[in-house]
RNA sequence: CUGUCUUAUCGCUAUGAAGUGAGGCGCUUGCGCUUCUGCUUCAUGGAGGAAAGUCCGGGCAACACAGAGCAUCGUACUUCCUAACGGGAAGGCCCUGAGUACCCUGAAAUAUAUUUUUAUAUAACUUCAGGACUGCUUCAGGGACAGACAGUACCACAGAAAACAAACUUCCCUGAAGUUCUGCGCAAGCACAUAUUUCAGGGUAAAGGUGAAAAGGUGAGGUAAGAGCUCACCAGUUCCGGGGGUGACUCCGGAAGCUUGGUAAACCUUACGAGUUGAAAGGCCAAAUAGGUUUAGCUACUCCGGUGCAAGCCGGAGAGAGGGUUGCUCGCCCAAUCCUCCGUCAGGAGGUAGCUUUACGGGUAGGCCGAUUGAUCGUUGUGGCAACGCAGCGACAAGAUAAAUGAUAAGAUUCCUUCAUUGCGUAAGGAAACAGAACCCGGCUUACAGGCCU
């Protein structure tokens, strides 16, 4: 039995310039308030199977102290509700999490906005399966 | 100057140690090396005084570099500090304020003289108020503080005038004309003087009160009226001599012409300085694929027909290294098949082309170095007024890279609000600033809750 750790290390998260160019040209994208949210289902085998972009607008947020919050909080939401999308194990998926909003908003209201995300994502993985 | 703290759970990152999984290589066949910046556990470290703005200066790196001039940009009192600076320290000069000394005006009180008194005059001192100029200060604050007789340009409003000193108003003199007064005369008129008006010519810059700024100031002489026109004192400029100081500069004495508005942060002049680009610099390793160079191998053959004297050309059939088509077989499809020389006509050599293969180089993704031990920090001694220097001892203090240093919960501390209270206290709620390293240092500037010190 696999026991779910609260982890994001490097490996999680989505660095190659390559691929990022490739989410944002070919990803498909829908809107959750406070989040726009960028999904690419790929057939790359030299990454690990999900992998994860968080970004923070420099317009809606000009102190760098403010994105770097906003940034943790978000990273720190995936962590702890990530193992949603564990139910499919094998589909390979990056995808972008886009702040949108120009308040500081809670670590409650952003995890749970997030996890509505992840759900939503979860049903998508699921109808490409089928 | 300082820049909230504690605990628990779950995480991130760097380094070190131990264990372990998978792949590769080597052989001694169960060990070593290496890759996945794999995984697990443990230990230790993990944002700032400004990390910010990116405004100066330097280190470092690449490229460039004979010399001189011009242009451009920057700097601008002196000496010192420093790796360097547009930074800092000490000092010079100037400005402003404060205090103080001297001077003037007014008031009060006091004394003396005159006077019946009121009052008046004089005197020094005291007090209060106001004003101007100059000097002084172990006082406070400020100064982009070279040059405005090299040149050009500008100076709003107000004011007569804003920079060659001239026009205007006023003042004064001379002349002409008129009016008036007086005298003479019957009258017309004439004469003299005073005052005044107009015109012409001349003198003057003293007066004009506006302004941020008005052509040295005060007094006396002088003059028709005036004027540095002359004189005395004061201020200022330039030059000379002497003293002090490393120097900016300053003190003393003398002479000259008697005197020069401001803006250089408008252009400009002078002196000094500056090669360009920034860590996305620069260096190294390097997968797959496609080019380039290269090693070795295989293949480039046979027949028929047409035409031509012939070399050859055209057409057709087969063969064909090898490749494609689902891992294999069959099948199917694609496919270079050319030139020169020697020749005993069997062939051989070379080039070229195709395919396979060996190695090399450039180089993309990606990774590593640069990159955190340094003009470092702390402390003691010592030199210096100080900035700072020197010597000894000790310490190692973030190193990320789509970018770590956090999230949640509970509590403490401080502050604010509300209720209650004489007050202490207690209860509830809220707040805890400015702000996030990005190659590294030295500065400057800006932001900042609360607390502490002067």
């Amino acid at each position: 039995m696999q026991v779910n750790r609260f982890t994001f290390r490097k490996n999680e998260r989505l660095c190659r310039k390559k691929y990022i160019r490739e989410l944002f040209d070919e990803g498909s994208s829908f809107f959750l308030y406070p989040f726009k949210i960028l999904y690419l289902i790929h057939t790359h085998t030299d990454v690990s199977n999900r992998q994860l972009l968080i970004s923070v607008s420099k317009k809606h947020h000009k102190k760098a102290v403010d994105r770097n919050l906003l940034k943790r909080r978000i990273r720190e939401a995936y962590r702890i509700n990530k193992h949603i999308l564990d139910i499919y194990p094998d589909k390979n998926i990056f995808f972008a999490y886009i702040y949108i909003d120009s308040e500081l908003l809670p670590f409650k209201k952003i995890e749970s906005k997030l996890k509505q995300a992840l759900i939503r994502l979860k049903d998508i993985l699921g109808t490409e399966m089928a």
